[in-house]
Formats: C-alpha cells, structure tokens, sequence
DNA sequence: AGGTAGAGAGAGCGGTGCTCTCGTTTCAAC
DNA sequence: GTTGAAACGAGAGCACCGCTCTCTCTACCT
C-alpha cells in the first residue's frame, strides 16, 4: 500500500501532483485520443508551465505508459469484480462475466481500450517490463477458467495433437510460465477465444459496424458470446 | 477507368502529383505511422513547399481518407486474387484463403492495415461515402462464401431462433441490403467469424503476444483458422 | 545555519497543420 | 493571337507541439 502518511509535505505533494498528472492525462485522452496526447495541454489544465511538468514524467511517451499502466489495472478490476460473486465451478459463467465486463469496460473507456489494444502509437513502444505485468491480467483470468474446466472435465476436447511441433513446443513453454496442467490445444483454443474476445469487442468499439447497423450492438455482442463459448468447448448455453 | 489522353498537359501533371502524394504517403504511412503522417513530410519528399500540397489534399484528414481507400482497395485485391483460383464449391478453401490473404497482407502493411482496423484517428472520421465501398469488400467475399454455401447445403446449423427481435429486424435489414437468403443465424455466424478473424490478425499485427512467444505466429494462425472453421459450422478440415 | 536538491518560470529550438498573399504559368474563351 | 481567369508554387506567418536549458526560489537534510 502506497502510504503518504511519514512523509515529508514536498514527496506528499509529488504524489499529489502525479496523481493529477495521470488523471488530466486520461481526461484529454478520453476527450482527444491517444495521438493528441499533448503534455503542454496537461500541463496547463494542471496549471503549470509546459516545462514544470517535465519534473515528474520524463516524457510524453513516459505519461503514455503510465496511463496504459492505469488502464490495464482498470480493466483488470473490472473483470475482477465481474468474476468476484461467481462460483468457480461455473466455467461458462466465468468466461462470459470476463467478456462481458472487457466488452463494458471498452465502451465505457474507448480511449483507453484503444490505447491498450488498439494500433500502437507511432514511435511509441510500451516499455515491457512495466506493461506486462498489469497486461495480463485478463488473459491470465481466462487461463484459470481454462485451467478449472479442465480440472472438472468439463470441457470437451478431441485429442488430436497439436501441429506442427515447433507451436506445441511454444506453447508448453506458455504452459509452464503460467503454470497449468490443460493439454496444448486447450491452451491454444484459450487464446483463441482470447483474440477473438478482443476482436468483437474492437470492432464495437472502433466503429467497423458502421453507425446504424445495430440498433442495440449488445445483442450481437450476446450472440457472438454464445458462439465463443460453443467453438471453445464449454457445452453449456450462455445465459 | 481514367484515361489520362486526351487531357491538358496540366490535368496530367495534376494527376501525376496525386499519384505521388499517395505514394509518398502510403511510404511515410508504413516508417512512421497514421498519427505521425506529416503533410509537410510529404511535400519535401515531393519537392514542394507545404503550402502547395494544399492545392491538392485539402487538409491532412483528406490524406487520410485517400490512404484509407487505397489500402482497402489493396487489400480488397489481395483477398480477390487469393480466392481467383479456387472453385466456388470449396467454402472452406475460400473462408481459409480469405482468412490467409487478410493475415498476410497485414502483416506486410501493418501502418495501412491499423489505419483501416485499429484505433480510430482522433479528430478523424472516415467519410462513409467513400470509405464504405472499398470496406466492405472483405466482409461481401465472406458473406459470398457463407451464402453459397447454405445453397448448398454444406453448413450445419441448429435451427434455434435468433433473440432478441431487434437483433433478428438489423440482421434482416442488412440480409436485404446484401441481397442474400441464408437465414439470420449464418449472418450472425458470418459477422462472429469477420470479427473473431480480424480479432486474431490484429493481436498479431499490434503485437499483443509478445515479442517472443512464438516462433511462427504463423502456426498459430493456422490453428485458429481451424477453430474457427469448426466454429462456424463449415466441418471440414481446413489443410 | 548552510549547502543541496527539488520545483516552477521563461526563453528558445525545430517541428507540426494550416492560412494568406504574392508572382508566375497555363489554359480557354473571344 | 490576345487577354483574362484559373491553377500553381513560394514564402511568410500563426498557433500549436515535444523537449532543453537556464534562471530563481524554497523546502529539506545534515
């Protein structure tokens, strides 16, 4: 826990001013997107001058960073928080509380979501070390509920082997840097459900429907959820 | 087609310049990126101050837009040309070449590929009038591929009704528009499988896997396709 | 109490999109 | 063939951007 308290009133008031920092920041990105990203901009909501603020973020890729940090914990308590009240046996359930909050948490968030999932920024590479860790968070949800089914036999699977060598090989290193026991086919059906997951929700989200083709886009989301949750295995119905 | 005879020397020139604005365009597009797309890059490239460009592309917007036609249109030919010599009864051939062009052309062009599919632009919206036509050209192959093969009888599909209504009035209207007669369940599954396609095209583009997962993304890919040829009630194998 | 490090301001560099004005060239109507 | 309009390119200029450097002031630690 970040604890201000004992803390000399200049660090108390670093704190604050980062905290302000990265709040203006996912207010402009929210109202402007990623690319009109502007630290001068921030820095005069904050109430500085443009080169005051470069005291606390080192540049503007930095401020990017932070705010893709930020929303990867968002989202990552998003679904959390979807998952909190279900039983863990309830796979199917799980899997589509996770879509369920991603889907609402990117339409809630668009910007965001874009800048997490969406085109990289041009010049801009998220720094891996700080990114991955809070990035995924919501894959390694989906994981467990793989890792569960699988545990409870619930989930159906032919046994065909997975082709060609060099992708079982990958992914049983997949499989034990994030320790689980399901087969490499279910691994790969779970990223499959994984992409896919993340390619209706962007297509939402970015618009590829056009304006006017869904009078409520969240039926169609409902409808691609239950085939996601067929194509993976898990033979229950969704609702 | 525009035939550049008979026309003023200067329409000629005026059309060369075009051509060279996209050009030089489309180049800057794939080194640096949308957001980073600068119009007076351009125009030293080209020779000319930045103010003459403006005779030309009204705004940097407008560049955008001719980008984003052109590389629908490219893509839009990648995807014919893949499907050219494939029989018209062999659907599951079709969804996979389709599947296969659309991966490979992005990967080659991933800047023009996170123009048309990822984030949007901010401050950018894609005039529909021009961008519509050469977008939808990927999305009416597949549907093609899905209609004729409900004609002919080689997709399995439970005949549980489609809910709620609204979505089954939207899926009608569009039916309509495209002027095909496989039921609204097939074109739910037809829009689960656009999205869920470039849902696993984009993670790979954007990079979502990590740098070093996988040695062939490739193998992945292919091992989604099949998943989701199965998925979508095309059941034969897709190799 | 004094030295140091943090904080903010301001000027400045080179870049951006875009506008305006100004000569020059081309084309077409007369 | 002349002439007037339209097209064209250049240049200056505006406001913005990221970022750097220097300056002053003040809070902090020893």
């Amino acid at each position: 826990m970040a604890d201000s308290s004992n803390l000399t009133p200049r660090a108390r008031a670093r704190e604050q001013t980062m905290r302000d920092i990265v709040r203006i920041g996912r207010e402009h990105l929210a109202t402007e997107g990623a690319a009109a990203l502007s630290l001068r901009a921030v820095a005069r909501d904050l109430g500085l001058v443009s080169s005051a603020v470069y005291r606390y973020v080192a540049s503007r890729d930095e401020l990017l960073t932070l705010l893709v940090v930020n929303g990867y914990d968002e989202l990552g308590d998003a679904v959390d928080a979807a998952l909190e009240p279900l039983d863990r046996d309830d796979h199917v359930g799980r899997l589509v509380a996770i879509a369920r909050a991603t889907r609402a948490w990117a339409l809630a968030e668009p910007a965001t979501y874009a800048l997490l999932f969406g085109s990289p920024v041009p010049g801009y590479e998220a720094p891996a070390e700080q990114t991955t860790g809070p990035g995924t968070r919501v894959v390694g949800r989906l994981v467990e509920v793989w890792e569960d089914a699988w545990q409870a036999g619930a989930i159906s699977l032919d046994d065909a082997p997975i082709t060609p060598r060099r992708l079982s090989r990958d992914l049983a290193r997949v499989r034990k840097q994030v320790g689980i026991t399901a087969p490499d086919r279910l691994v790969a059906r779970g990223l499959f459900a994984w992409a896919a997951l993340f390619g209706c929700v962007s297509f939402e989200v970015f618009g590829q429907y056009g304006a006017d083709t869904f009078t409520d886009p969240g039926d169609l989301f409902e409808h691609h959820l239950a085939a996601l949750v067929e194509a993976v295995g898990l033979a229950q119905q969704a609702r």
